[in-house]
DNA sequence: CATTACGTTGACGTAAACGTCAACCTAGTT
DNA sequence: AACTAGGTTGACGTTTACGTCAACGTAATG
């Protein structure tokens, strides 16, 4: 099973999907983030479009800022057949992977320093309990 | 060779460093997340006050806000010796680790998207090479 | 003792990422 | 026709995390 590939949300449906408001969305839009088709005046959503608006909250968790998130979504779009632009992607992807390894790294060295204060805590807790018994 | 627990290093060294501003550092003890001793009206930074600045930076790059780390500092503290904090403390380890799964896991996705974006980008200009020579 | 380096405390300014109205449109009910 | 549920565009407000002065203190140095 495919996924729908013809799926469309309203704003609200998205907002709700993502626990985000509606205004959060417009914001997204109109910083270059997001760029929904219109029924009038009305915005409809595709796949893409929460694909991408997936993207930008992963990012967000990971305190990169909304200007590197754009850059990051320029950087999936086929753009100009340019050869240097291609290069230029590469770039970027070379970019974006040296940052998240270095988040990755932080990350494994707060997780090892949480252990360790974990244990210690745990150390105290049990010689409370020894002399409480 | 163990780590000179004497060290003292003033607010500009640090700054230096870290590759902060001493403004930053002067801000984060307003928010209560370094509390340096005082030489008169000096500020002097322990060995401890380095660490607790390492990862002040470290929550930075991983998008957490000064309160979150100060949450987090505080967690380190000895506080009173009452049962009850140990177990806030081991809740919120609890926390901060789950925390940091989520961003793994994000750093995870986005690091194999880029890998099939990458392959993707490499094929596109292979094939222009070819038809180019 | 005047200068220079380094530090201090306010006070105000600012960019990013939204929140919060207000005033309006539009399609489908009752 | 009136109402309701959703949507729209401004415009201004707010929080976080600092930057940028200004005015001052202190210690060493030529």
């Amino acid at each position: 099973m495919k996924k729908d590939k013809t799926t469309i949300y309203s704003i609200s449906d998205l907002a709700q999907r993502f626990d985000i408001t509606t205004r959060t969305i417009r914001f997204y839009e109109s910083e270059g983030l997001l760029a929904p088709q219109r029924d009038g005046q009305k915005r409809l959503y595709s796949q893409k479009d929460y694909t991408t608006l997936k993207l930008i909250l992963r990012g967000k968790r990971l305190g990169w800022s909304l200007a590197e998130s754009r850059d990051l979504i320029q950087m999936y779009k086929p753009e100009q057949n340019n050869q240097a632009q291609y290069q230029k992607v590469l770039e970027k992807v070379a970019e974006s992977r040296e940052r998240l390894q270095q988040q990755m790294n932080d990350i494994q060295v707060m997780l090892l320093e949480l252990d360790e204060h974990e244990a210690r805590v745990k150390e105290v807790l049990e010689a409370h309990s020894i002399h409480s018994d």
